[in-house]
DNA sequence: ACTATAACGCAACTTAGTTGCATTAAATTC
DNA sequence: GAATTTAATGCAACTAAGTTGCGTTATAGT
């Protein structure tokens, strides 16, 4: 039953010989997943990096110069799924749709951001838009907290503006 | 699908013909974009099913077998991009990363609504939930206005909640 | 009517992700 | 603590969506 006492070797700090499990372990263990290098190795990745989110080719990079085995393409794909299913990764699709993944947020912070559709900047709403930024962030707040109250897991939210901003719209002379 | 323009219009009195043109093509003017046959059916199309997003591959279809030619691919992704930047049309991507295009919406109507990520099923913030959807709605009404005084175009929201939704989560005992 | 160039159409290419299947290694059972 | 079960891995082949290059056609400005 004490599973984790062998192979504490890899990106742990050299821990003495724990009565307490690996926290990344106990969440993988916690959610019915097995304890596999490369799940720890991805998992472990994406906690020490918060609201950090990274595109398979980029996880794959960051977790295989970071240890052992150069993690195979496929095997990385299935296990992004297992652990975004299980909710703890969130996954999005970006603007030039690609899925960025990242540890699943415990406190949700909704970045409104704006996509111009001719520039293809994406930007955080900042500055005079500070103020609508926060009563957006305050709705979404209450919105998580009833989701929450009907048994909805690992919640997170994405508001994002679309349309032609500023710059672009006045040099093509928009109407 | 309303059929728009006559082909009696081929006199040189450009003022007085543009004056009484049909409105797509005085949109693809004003845009500064030519009117082709294609340009025509496409923006036509979104105009007649406002609030209604369609794939390329769905807009290819509907468009081809809607007159004389069957629209080639390539040319069908150009013209949706010319489209998009001047802000004739809106762009998201969707969970299952394939872009959709719709008619810009003209008043902003923003419609919250939750990924499952283990299910995938994408489902409209309803009932219990409809408090802070029209929360949402407000605040993020407030923040397109803010926008468009900056001199944004075209402007859209799109609010969404990620997470795993409570039927996933007890048949799958998360924590 | 003449001409510049925006828009078209075809072929080839790229990127991100998926499926099938045989093999390996956690977890569970005896 | 060996045997068994089954989750997870790794490789090859495949697919869907979108892009690039280039020669041709049709629209708009002269």
């Amino acid at each position: 039953m004490p599973a984790s006492s062998s192979s504490a070797n890899k990106r742990g700090l050299a821990k003495a010989v724990q009565a307490v499990e690996d926290p990344i372990d106990a969440l993988l263990a916690a959610h019915g997943l097995r304890r596999t290098s490369a799940a720890r190795a991805v998992l472990g990745y994406l906690l020490a990096t918060p609201d950090t989110s990274y595109t398979h080719a980029q996880l794959q990079h960051a977790v295989s110069s970071e240890g052992d085995a150069p993690l195979d393409r496929v095997t990385l794909y299935r296990l992004i799924d297992r652990l975004t299913q299980v909710g703890l990764l969130l996954c999005r699709v970006d603007a030039s749709r690609v899925r960025r993944y990242q540890a699943m947020p415990t406190s949700v912070r909704t970045m409104p951001h704006f996509e111009c559709q001719s520039c293809h900047r994406d930007s955080p709403l900042a500055g005079a838009l500070q103020a609508s930024a926060s009563d957006l962030e305050r709705a979404a707040q209450s919105a998580v907290e009833a989701l929450q109250a009907l048994g909805y897991k690992g919640l997170s939210m994405d508001v994002a503006l679309r349309g032609v901003c500023a710059d672009c719209a006045s040099t093509q002379g928009l109407p």
